[in-house]
Parts: C-alpha cells; sequence; structure tokens
RNA sequence: GCCCCUCUAGCUCAAUUGGUCAGAGCGUCGGACUCUUAAUCCGCAGGUUCUGGGUUCGAGUCCCAGGGGGGGUACCA
C-alpha cells in the first residue's frame, strides 16, 4: 500500500507512516487457521457457499486485482494458505483491497466459499490492515535464496520459504517430544548455571566474561555436567537440561559458537543404559516426525532402528587402519604406528592420547553408523569410571550417525580420591599449555565426597540431532539465528 | 588460522575473447480488467556492478588490498 523502499527504511523522521499504519488495530481476533479451513472445507464443490463465516488473519503472499474482483493468497500461523476473494458489491473498502502489497498482513472476515474453479476461499465482507511492508518481499516464485540474507533476515526466509518453517517446526518438535519422553521415564527437567567460575565438564576453550559487582570474572558453560552430577548427589536420581553451551572455537557446518546440548543423569545406571536410552530416543523421535526409523541423509540412507551397533574404539581402529593395537602397549610403539598412519602427534601424548588420534584420524570419519564406540582410553576421559574390565580404559562411548558424533556418554566416575587424580592430570596438561584441559573443581570434589551412587551421564548434540532428523547439511539451517560476523555500513 | 569459490536493481538472474551492456522477469508505483491461481495487458521509477586502489584508449569483466558470504582444512565434541 506503500512505496516498498528498497534496502533503506522510507519512513520520515518525523516518524509519520511505515508500518504498522495508525489505522492498524491493538489487536484481533481470527476465528480460523487456513490448515483449518483446508481441513474441514476442502470438499466444498466449486462454486459452493457455506453460510459460515470466519476471520482469518496472515500475510499476503500472492495479490491477483482484477477491475471488479480482487484475489490474495493468506498464510498464516499453521502454514497453509487460504485465498482472500473480494468483489466491488461485498467487500468494504474494495479499493483499497486492491492496492495490498505483497507481504503486508491482513485479517479479513467474511463466508466460507469455493470460487467457481474451485478455490477455497474467504469471501471477504469486511478487513483490515494489521501491518504493511516497506521492504520489497523477494521473489515470489524463487523466494530467497541468498544464504547470507537467510541467516541474516531470518524472519524472511520463514516466510519466503517454506522448508526453513518446516525445519524449524521439527526441531521445536524434537525439543517438545523429548522433554516429554524423558519426564515419562521419571526424568526432572533442571537448569543449571550458564556463568561458571570454573569452566568444566567438556575439554573446550570457553567464553569468559566478567561480573562488575563481584569482580568476579566467570566462564559461559562449555558443559552442564558437573552441576548436574551435584544434583543426582543431591538426590535428584533422574535429571536433565537442554543446555545451551558456549565454546570458543572455530565455526563449521556442524559447529556453531553456541548449541544446544542435552544432558541427562541417571542414577544406578551405567554405560550400557545410555547406549538403550540413546537409541531408543533417536528412534522414537523419529518415528514421531518421519513415521519411520529408515531415513535418509544427504542422499544415503540412514537405519536408526535400534539396536545400534556397538563396537570397541580398538577394534574398529582394527577394522579401518588394519592395525591392532592397545593402550598397554609401549607408548613408543604406539607413536611408530600413529606415524605410519601419518598422524601427526606431540612428544607429550600418552598412549590413550596416541590410540584416540589414531582412531579419530583412520577411523572416525569413515564411521556412518549408527554405531556406539565403545571403551576409551582413561587418559583423555578424564569425567568417566574405570573400565571394570579393560585397564587404562574407562567405560565411555560415543554414538557416531551420519558420519559425525551425536552424543557422548559414560558411567560417571564416583570415586573423589580417582577424581582428585584425574583433575590434577588435568592441571597439569593446562599447566604444559594445554588451554583446553581442565582445572581442578573442589566443590564438585566435595559433592563426590558426599557420595555420587553409580551413575550413567549422556549428552546428545541437539543441533545435530535435528540436523539428522531434517536432513540438513549445515547446523546453520538448524539454528534460527547462528552466529555471524555483523554487517557494516 | 590457512586454502579455494563467490558478491550485478527490493528478489531471482543475464551481460562473447576487456569494446554503448548496465539488461530481463518478478516485485514496487500508476492505469485497464466481474472467478483469478507465479493472473494477464499498458506505463513510470528503480544500479557507486560490495569498497578502495591499479593496468588499459576503454573494466561488471584483468591485477592488488580490504569487507561480507559459502565450502574445505586446522583447532575442536
Amino acid at each position: 500500500m506503500t512505496d516498498a523502499i528498497p534496502g533503506e527504511p522510507s519512513a520520515p523522521a518525523d516518524g509519520t507512516g511505515g508500518a504498522p499504519p495508525a489505522s492498524a488495530p491493538y489487536r484481533f481476533d481470527p476465528t480460523a487457521t487456513a490448515a483449518h479451513l483446508r481441513a474441514t472445507h476442502d470438499h466444498l464443490e466449486a462454486g459452493e457457499e457455506t453460510g459460515i463465516t470466519v476471520t482469518v488473519a496472515g500475510r499476503v503472499m500472492l495479490h491477483r486485482p482484477q477491475g471488479r474482483l480482487a484475489f490474495a493468497t493468506l498464510r498464516d500461523g499453521s502454514g497453509a494458505e487460504v485465498q482472500l476473494f473480494a468483489l466491488a458489491k461485498v467487500t468494504e473498502q474494495f479499493d483499497a483491497f486492491g492496492r495490498i502489497s505483497l507481504g503486508d498482513w491482513v485479517g479479513a472476515t467474511g463466508e466460507v466459499v469455493k470460487t467457481k474453479v474451485g478455490e477455497l476461499s474467504v469471501k471477504v465482507s469486511s478487513w483490515t490492515l494489521l501491518a504493511e511492508t516497506r521492504r520489497g518481499f523477494g521473489d515470489k516464485w524463487h523466494g530467497i535464496t541468498d544464504v547470507d540474507t537467510r541467516y541474516r533476515q531470518r524472519y524472511v526466509d520463514l516466510w519466503a520459504n517454506p522448508e526453513s518453517r518446516t525445519t524449524f517446526l521439527a526441531r521445536s518438535r524434537v525439543l517438545s517430544l523429548t522433554r516429554r519422553w524423558l519426564e515419562d521415564r521419571s526424568f526432572i527437567e533442571v537448569e543449571t548455571p550458564v556463568f561458571h567460575p570454573i569452566p568444566g565438564g567438556a575439554l573446550a576453550k570457553p567464553f569468559t566474561t566478567h561480573h562488575n559487582a563481584l569482580d568476579l570474572d566467570l566462564f559461559l558453560r562449555i558443559a552442564p555436567e558437573l552441576y548436574l552430577k551435584r544434583l543426582v548427589v543431591g538426590g535428584f536420581e533422574r535429571v536433565f537440561e537442554i543446555a545451551r553451551v558456549f565454546r570458543n572455537e572455530g565455526l563449521s557446518t556442524r559447529h556453531n559458537p553456541e548449541f544446544t546440548m542435552l544432558e541427562l543423569y541417571q542414577a544406578y545406571g551405567d554405560y550400557g543404559d545410555a547406549m538403550a536410552l540413546t537409541e531408543e530416543l533417536v528412534a522414537h523421535l523419529a518415528t514421531e516426525l518421519h513415521g519411520t526409523t529408515q531415513l535418509t541423509y544427504g542422499g544415503r540412507p540412514l537405519d536408526l532402528t535400534p539396536p545400534w551397533r556397538r563396537a570397541s574404539l580398538t577394534d574398529l581402529v582394527e577394522e579401518h587402519a588394519g592395525v591392532h593395537v592397545d593402550v598397554r602397549m609401549p607408548v613408543e610403539e604406539l607413536r611408530r604406528i600413529a606415524r605410519e598412519h601419518g598422524v601427526e602427534v606431540e612428544d607429550d601424548y600418552g598412549p590413550g592420547k596416541l590410540l584416540l588420534e589414531l582412531y579419530e584420524k583412520t577411523t572416525e570419519a569413515e564411521l556412518w553408523g549408527p554405531v556406539f564406540v565403545v571403551d576409551y582410553p582413561k587418559e583423555v576421559s578424564p569425567l568417566a569410571r574405570d573400565h571394570r574390565e579393560l585397564p587404562d580404559m574407562v567405560e565411555r562411548f560415543e554414538g557416531i550417525v551420519a558420519g559425525r558424533e551425536l552424543c557422548n556418554a559414560f558411567s560417571e566416575l564416583l570415586d573423589p580420591v580417582e577424581q582428585r587424580a584425574r583433575f590434577e592430570d588435568q592441571a597439569r596438561l593446562k599447566v604444559a599449555g594445554d588451554d583446553e584441559a581442565m582445572v581442578v573443581d573442589e566443590d564438585y570434589l566435595r559433592a563426590l565426597d558426599h557420595g555420587l551412587p553409580p551413575t550413567a551421564g549422556l549428552g546428545i548434540g541437539m543441533d545435530r540431532l535435528v540436523m539428522l532428523l531434517t536432513d540438513t547439511a549445515s547446523i546453520r539451517d538448524v539454528i534460527l539465528f547462528p552466529t555471524l560476523r555483523p554487517e557494516q555500513d
């Protein structure tokens, strides 16, 4: 209805004009959604009228004024579209209806009908402009394909590209279904601090910030793990948190500096329970979203049907690198094997680190999965409990799905004395220059002193899980507002 | 951090080997039209070709630097 000014706001400096129009109502009461109308009135014959009056509201996606008639296609929050059908004889302010612009928000009241050619419509008796667009709305056929615009102006992407909308609705469902599924199994959802005085629970570089009143340096959490286990000590036997975590690392199609991690802890369980829980949860989500656990990802089949394969890390290395390795081999031999397989090694790598490097460089990328990679070296797993059979190993697994890590879990380390020793090993690495190593968390050790029962712990990258379930290639396609460099004028 | 690719009206895209090439469709604005479906038809407006240098008689096109974005790699769960 107004001049859409390309690129720049057109509103006069005095603040008059522009959206929303002065005439916009303060509230509006739609009585039906487009999806509802389609579901209930699709059977109408062409030309049939119902006598039923409804009020709808949404954004104008197409507009076809035609003399004494005018049509507009309205899309609303239901994601569906319904046609508005205006006639000079029937519709109030008919002339103005003919000047609606693509992208305007319109509310309209009228009878549910099908036009002579069979299009379900609201025959508009009265209508109101709820907001007008002052920016061009994008190509009505191609939508918005420029990825910069899609990420920076998600509000445009969501309207212009239905598949984007579908993906984010799927994300919302995944979170909702996950909560319900866990609550049905007696897990309670908790919230733990985002500000940590000591970064912990994972090996990663933190963001730092400062609290002025306390004159205190704080870290944005890299994982909620240590707080959640404190809650198990406190008697919350099954807890979970859907936690935004922050890691000061590179960006990629699989990495965003802030991302969402589901962590859960289950008292009296071990890592075998965590595997069962993981595969059941993921299968449940796939079934709810797609009606099947047989999916495709990036054009490749992906069968999420439980049970998933379980294979030890060392067996997988043998399978893919063709070499038998064991964490108890002499460190020189492991170093030689690693070098032979083109793995760059540092002098201070112990046997466990060498084994992990060998696995990550030769094997991990070859795995499509789903597969649980089971049993990791103690040296690289400071929070996991000693393996009940294998020396120098811990009860830990990672789930690899579609060639990438989806989750990480273990039988939790319970013993405060052992935990202190692990922390101190980490602290030595930190001093030696490893800025991802952990530091000693005295309060966490004190919590363990109070007694942590046998506990299974699990962390799932929810962004990556949503990628799997929506068949999207980049994590930016499942994060509404991904981290980008700021625009500059 | 490093490497490669990319950036033209609001949107989607064109512009032989550097040579009136700055264009089209859609959208916007104005007009016509009583059942349209990406409606159709007529008309107007709309660009510092990401920015800044350079080479050249001549640069959207080639070179350099910077910026945004994408992909890969490194680091990284």
